[in-house]
DNA sequence: AATATTTTCGCAAACGTTTGATATTGTTAA
DNA sequence: TTAACAATATCAAACGTTTGCGAAAATATT
């Protein structure tokens, strides 16, 4: 079954395709007569404009590309949620793929947005090296970039994130009004810049405001190590009190110990994260966090995309505010 | 910036056009010193293939569009991921749209892909009335559709889904097995045909070998309900000794009551539950379930396609089998 | 040495659309 | 009546590929 075309549409009304083309697209240089006429026939020959041929003549596709390391992560899921929403409103649609942390999926996957000619990538680095080469080819070309979540020090690109500091201050915070003395901290991957910053900004805000407050930092890669250090630090003489988890995955490590110690929450401990909520909730009581929505951040990802897109280089890092949710844990 | 095009390497190697995209490749008709020199100009002038040229003269656009009802869900989640594994290996790329349940978003969504000329779709039916009419437009113009997870009636279509009524048995199995006396067994909105199929299978199971056990049949729609059933009847006298979660859903409710109420899994009450696994490994000992899988039906789904575009028809409805993970809650 | 065969390459059309330039009308003003 | 002007519609080129067909050059066969 062959597809309607323009071609085709012209042929049947014995007039030219330029005619049926603008008559489409309510051009002024069209009788409304004509106009009239064209439309019923594209409606019931159901025509539909060939993306292909049309972008190849403009030059825009109108599809953006996205790379995120897992589609299967809560986080991101909201991000994805939330620029798939903006993009439709603007006539966009959006290109997915999956980086799974691998530098080798990362660049596969830009081959494709490339000889796609996407009309900008939303990218959150692999974990793995920075492979900035790779992007600056793509803004050189006109492609517009937008760093999310986790991005390259680098300032000519643009970037949008959490306020990962302020995430870690509020944290701090809490903990300092809970009266804790003795606080476990576990961080994620320490090569990641989002691991040292929450750290840095925790450390800082603790020593300043509370310095006689005893805080063991540590760093766990997986949910497991995260599982593994509670149980260790947990087991020593003196006991800490509180105890926070820089992401979910460390908290549901966390969780995951004290519910097999039977520890009470937040009698014995206290826990605090930051997530955007949903794992927090599952448990009785709720933990408390620091909120990071994905969706703001998609949000926000978006808009700078459509600045960049639309006037010249917004070369800026946005961050979207934090703020913290009590619930029973604290 | 403009991009390289086989026409400037062309025009650099003063040789044709059609030399350098045989010899791009690997044609036989080239000499190995022109693929060579070809080659060597391509890639220091990183030459990118147009993907809509190319799509436009072959008329085949390598891409495959997935509607989901929403991409922030644990189980589709997973589907995608696999879609796109496969996909990725396949030298497909895929475009995601998701309809938040809704007939319109669907529609639109239908449009694109139509639009974008992709060789496939892979649909998740929105929960609001089948729209197969535009479903079958598709198929008539050569674009193979298989529906997963929430598949329509008609026989018309490839369909792939989970092996739902077995689920059901296989928890009533182990229900059986762990010698109960009375069970609470909470099941999903009704009006969903999936919670039809679950509960009859498991109704009917539970009355063919063990009629003497006894079992609360109740809905709930949200893990609010869920929770609340949970206490009310566990409130009761004479106390249930298991408890069956047809849902994510649902199970984090009842483990929300659990935790509350300090009940001693799996001593006072063992718990089971119908999972992707994700949430049963979130507590303390881990929750048994019975798995279905979204990766695994991804899976299926993609074989599907591929049968599809390579050969005729196949109009069939294949289920992908659930197994029974133990955790240490029965 | 002349013909036949193979190897290597170029020509040109096609895919479906958009758009600047141009042609054909009908209408109005002089 | 004719020049001037809208209004309407057409021509043709271009976007970057692929590919059947034919041409030239190189090699092999008589």
């Amino acid at each position: 079954m062959t597809n309607t075309t323009l071609k085709l549409l012209a042929q049947q009304l014995q007039i030219s395709i330029s005619t049926v083309s603008r008559a489409l697209k309510d051009h002024p240089d069209i009788s409304a007569a004509t106009k009239a006429k064209v439309n019923a026939l594209a409606q019931s020959m159901d025509y539909e404009p060939n993306a292909y041929a049309i972008q190849l003549r403009t030059q825009n596709s109108k599809i953006f590309g996205v790379i995120v390391p897992a589609i299967s992560n809560l986080f991101y899921d909201s991000f994805i949620a939330a620029v798939e929403e903006e993009s439709r409103k603007n006539g966009y649609a959006l290109m997915i793929l999956q980086s799974s942390n691998k530098l080798e999926n990362e660049l596969d996957n830009l081959k494709i947005f490339r000889q796609n000619r996407v009309s900008g990538v939303f990218a959150c680095l692999s974990a793995q090296a920075e492979n900035l080469e790779t992007y600056h080819r793509m803004t050189e070309k006109e492609i517009p970039v937008v760093f999310f979540d986790i991005v390259p020090k680098d300032n000519r690109f643009t970037k949008v994130r959490m306020a990962d500091e302020r995430c870690a201050t509020i944290a701090a915070e809490c903990i300092i009004k809970r009266n804790s003395k003795k606080v476990l901290a576990i961080f994620g991957d320490p090569g990641l810049s989002i691991s040292q910053k929450r750290k840095a900004a925790f450390q800082a805000f603790m020593e300043n405001y509370a310095p006689k407050v005893h805080v063991t930092y540590l760093d766990a890669k997986s949910t497991d190590e995260a599982e593994e250090i509670f149980r260790k630090q947990y087991a020593k003489v003196q006991k800490f009190d509180t105890v926070f988890a820089m992401t979910d995955e460390i908290l549901i490590g966390v969780m995951k110990a004290i519910q097999a110690l039977e520890i009470k929450v937040p009698k014995q401990v206290g826990v605090i994260s930051i997530s955007n909520g949903f794992i927090p909730n599952l448990y009785h009581p709720h933990i408390c966090y620091v909120e990071t929505s994905g969706y703001e951040l998609g949000k926000l990802a978006f808009i700078q995309m459509m600045a960049n897109l639309k006037g010249g280089k917004t070369l800026t890092e946005l961050t979207v505010e934090a703020k913290y949710v009590a619930g029973g844990s604290m």
